[in-house]
DNA sequence: AATCGTGGTGGAACGTGTTCCAAATTATGC
DNA sequence: GCATAATTTGGAACACGTTCCACCACGATT
């Protein structure tokens, strides 16, 4: 399931292949953990993970479709292990916030790694739009999910279920891009947050 | 009024050095709204504003800055120009909904000036802090105007008014990311803001 | 076993953002 | 008006993303 992003109807491959891309993201993730955007250099990548550039290229087609695609990773994971559990809050508003300062938490405990994935994100034109894609599902069902309250009620998602998930996750994100950027510090991307979950999530 | 991004309190400089800058922001522009952010480099900037290389790296650091300053020029004439009229509208609504979507239309009348600047703000670090805040600080005023009807009641901001812009600004600034990107139509965007301000502002 | 084709390798080369520097020019204080 | 400081210039040089190419390795086909 962690190799999720295989789903999207494009898995072929040996297995030689599929390491050798598993190799090439965990290289990636290694880089961008340690020294943010800028350390995740092509031929440093290509290096660490023990292929040529030009392999490396063949496997990804620019340094921000390998980012991007080292955040789908990301995402696939935490939606998997959030939607595995039941969401603690008696109300939507408390579960949603709780998932969201989680993930913010997590991702906050990572700087170099969130800044380099949060830049990929912001920087990806259409060309990158699956990848994109990937990520977009992943921060909807994490949102709908908690607004559910962990109960796995596929079929009950409303059009306004969607479009809220969709804003607060708009919402995060650019509180996210602010503290990545430098422009507010944690405490004010928690706080923003809250305030947004409230104002949208009053019942 | 225009040159308003002076006013943060560092407007030093001769006549030359203020005529230097000005041309500089002016090729930018024209590059921008012309080719885009790729079709801003550096080198023809400093050809077309008639100034040597070194000297535009004097006054702007790095490309990223350039283009956040264009933009903040752009933001602070739309914001002096909006905030002189009355804004057209029965709710708080459906005058935020006003401004946004001309915002949004005006944008996307200019759709690779709009990618160049866009892509510069999503970019930018810390570094360029000072640059973003004339942004934030425009955009959120120009939701607050439209809130208030068009009334200049300064005095009048509530925290909740201003949490409520920075909300929208955040959501309308995700959409145009979605748009710029690709990833949306101009149909789409409007949409969602629509849903989005209805979501955050029933009155 | 020989052949073929797909994909991998190593590395050169190019474009553009950025840095750096010596020489020329302009501004400033006396 | 001159000496000195500050800016501007022109251009070389460097870094890193990206492209390209000639050659090699290996699994499938005959």
């Amino acid at each position: 399931m962690s190799i999720a992003n295989s789903a999207t109807s494009e898995d072929l491959g040996s297995a030689a292949q599929r390491e050798r891309r598993k190799r090439i993201l965990d290289a990636t993730y290694e880089l961008a953990k340690s020294g943010g955007f800028d350390a995740v250099q092509m031929r440093a990548v290509a290096e660490q993970a023990d292929v040529a550039l030009g392999t490396l290229y063949r496997y990804f087609p620019s340094k921000i479709h390998l980012l991007v695609s080292a955040l789908g990773r990301q995402f696939d994971e935490a939606s998997v292990r959030l939607n595995d559990r039941e969401i603690p809050g008696d109300t939507q508003a408390d579960r949603v916030l709780y998932v969201l300062k989680r993930m913010a938490r997590g991702m906050q405990g990572d700087p170099k790694l969130t800044e380099a994935l949060t830049r990929a994100f912001m920087f990806a034109d259409s060309s990158v739009a699956n990848e994109i894609h990937v990520v977009g599902m992943a921060m909807t069902s994490i949102v709908t999910h908690a607004m559910h309250g962990g109960v796995p009620a596929e079929g009950a998602l409303t059009d306004q279920d969607v479009a809220v998930a969709r804003v607060l996750g708009d919402v995060w994100l650019s509180a996210l891009v602010a503290w990545v950027t430098g422009r507010s510090t944690a405490a004010e991307t928690a706080a923003h947050m809250e305030t947004a979950v409230h104002l949208i999530l009053r019942d």
